[in-house]
DNA sequence: ATTGACCTTAGAGTTGTCTCTAAGCTTATA
DNA sequence: TATAAGCTTAGAGACAACTCTAAGGTCAAT
């Protein structure tokens, strides 16, 4: 049995982050010391190393508490359960790089048309596209 | 002279956020009726659209506040000033499509392994490598 | 004169994910 | 036995960028 901050150097969490886990219901400590320590069995620690990876792989707290309660009981649940909650965060981080990619491509262009140099900014043509209302839509931007 | 509603509509925002932008610098009425409405001039106007260009492109309030103080004061201020300002959004976004990249590779991989039928997950590829840490490393994700 | 749309302010609430603090108890080490 | 490190709790604070509320004043139209 681990006490938080083990388990903290274990999986690489901080113990606040852990306990701010548990009262969202992510982690359990499935026992307590007499002084009340959290301990954690092996179990716990597996469920704790679940939610770590789903974490890295960028699933959100709501996400992964889906995940886990059908992880508790797999036999009720349909493996489609789970492959909706991957394919929406598969859209969602679409949805966001699609964003990105857009601000990527009118940064990268305010970028070429600006020298950029030590001269003072009276002609920067960054603030006169800013001040125009963005790009020129001669040869549109997408 | 336009109200504060008036200008909303015409840029985009709402009265809320234009309070909102207010507080914080970024919008300015230059003049107040007899009663206390605020009263938007042209020079208000451009400087509220050039504040919603730069966040339409995403940049953040506080780089707008920056481009702002440039902005009114071109003269002593440098080109590059603006630029790196540019560039370390860039970079930024960057970065965040590169952790976006990663975690797409990574969804997509997992549903690529799952049917993600409506059988139950007892036997689910997805949560099997959320329990066992993640992807496996044979043939490296990356 | 009344209605309803619009304006004012200060300040609280939202979202997600922590991060930290205070005040106090427990355990291990010297 | 003293000290430090670690544990407990409830709850506050941080961040960005809004979003909304309460309580009230103003204005145009009917």
């Amino acid at each position: 049995m681990l006490k938080i901050s083990e388990l903290a150097g274990r999986i690489g969490l901080s113990a606040h982050t852990i306990r701010f886990y548990e009262k969202h219901g992510l982690i359990e400590a499935s026992q307590r010391s007499e002084s009340g320590y959290r301990l954690y069995s092996a179990a716990d620690i597996n469920r704790a190393e679940f939610v770590k990876t789903a974490r890295n792989i960028g699933f959100s707290l709501e996400d992964i508490a889906q995940l886990l309660s059908i992880r508790l009981d797999r036999s009720s649940h349909s493996c489609q359960e789970v492959t909706d909650i991957t394919r929406n965060k598969l859209h969602e981080v679409n949805r966001k790089m699609a964003e990105l990619e857009a601000m990527q491509k009118v940064l990268s262009r305010l970028l070429d048309n600006c020298n950029g140099g030590l001269e003072n900014a009276t002609h920067c043509s960054i603030l006169e596209v800013l001040d125009n209302g963005g790009l020129a839509t001669t040869g549109r931007v997408n």
